[in-house]
DNA sequence: TAGATTGTTAATCGATTAACAATC
DNA sequence: TAGATTGTTAATCGATTAACAATC
């Protein structure tokens, strides 16, 4: 039996799962299952059961899944059962609400450090955290070790903002500057444009 | 010849044709080719011309497109090429950010009615709008005409405040609530969540 | 037991890629 | 002309879906 690589579109659906999951959860459901949980996403049955068999079998036959168990293995799948220190790169308005977002603090992402190039905005704290000048970057995430970055800068500067990143550590990062960056295959890279979703909403509208 | 819809996931990727396109404009260059976009994106060349390839023939073998006949060409098909009113749901830290975002403006994207139903915000002026109660939601979408609308209210409104939107003649969405909604066919709909982007992630990290 | 739902197989469907004739 | 690159066809690849035996 060869090793089988798990698709990353089916590990882009396990987040969406691991979020219907807690919010059944909080509605006071103890079960589920594959169709139930279909119904909601708007995505088949079959193809939850599948995604799900590529990591084994959490269901039972005839009443389905236990949702507090079933959530609590997506979740160390995903290796989202721990906390993950975050470092954020420009303190814009962008910057200023990812850094107040009380989201990721919930999901466990901690923004431990801030950064910017604006003279007007070092110093300023946020949640205990100071906003330090880019050029204390490449020591300041080394020495935290961190893993995970946002990126909320002007485009212009996003290329060599990802580089002086992945060369101090940094193994993954959320895009929020709205052009393509070039990262090597060791790094994992996310985008988050509205611009696109918007345009590619518009095709669709007269 | 039967009527073929280009697929959904060829309308995505043309939004990131546009931008790489207005930064080789912005950058002075004239002309450009599959291949060169494509490395510069990530992606094949021949997908590049098999995506264009839906609409028309917009190159020229042996030197490829000129850059600012195929940026118009592509506005056109994504209906950019006009302006678009939006409504924005929720002014909490992240619909602060969204409204003062330059980027909406720069492609066309107007934010005309902003709504809250928190009683501190209502009244406060971004760029010349009032935030209203969303009790004024309907009367204001319907009389403004907007066919678009970005929702940022927290997960526990955001499918009644679609239900209201939509009922009042809005065509998509973009949702940033941590949460699936369920919409008529006819509405397009586009999600916006970082923390699913950072758990997709994390899979890959140790 | 009867009914429900899983995990998995095989079929279908759709998207990507390689290759190349056409032609600028 | 020679070189480059398009638009398109056909082959490949991968993902989704339907169906069902297994079993709770």
């Amino acid at each position: 039996m060869a090793i089988t690589e798990v698709p990353d579109i089916v590990i882009g659906r396990l987040p969406i799962y691991l979020r219907a999951l807690t919010l059944l959860g909080e509605a006071g459901h103890e079960f589920t299952s594959s169709q139930e949980l279909g119904q909601r996403l708007g995505i088949g049955s079959a193809q939850i059961r599948k995604d799900l068999s590529h990591f084994g079998e959490f269901g039972k036959q005839g009443t389905g899944y236990e949702i507090k168990y079933l959530r609590d293995q997506i979740s160390k799948i995903l290796h989202v059962d721990r906390d993950w220190d975050v470092a954020l790169v420009g303190f814009g308005d962008l910057g200023q609400a990812i850094a107040h977002y009380a989201g990721f603090i919930d999901e466990g992402f901690h923004i431990r450090a801030i950064f910017d190039n604006d003279p007007a905005k070092l110093g300023r704290v946020v949640n205990g955290k100071v906003v330090r000048n880019v050029s204390e970057l490449p020591e300041t995430i080394a020495k935290l070790g961190i893993k995970m970055a946002i990126i909320a800068t002007p485009a212009s500067v996003a290329q060599e903002v990802a580089d002086k990143l992945i060369k101090n550590g940094v193994k993954a990062i959320l895009n929020y500057a709205p052009i393509t960056l070039s990262v090597p295959d060791s790094v994992r890279l996310q985008y988050i444009d509205p611009v696109v979703h918007m345009q590619r909403m518009t095709y669709y509208l007269d």
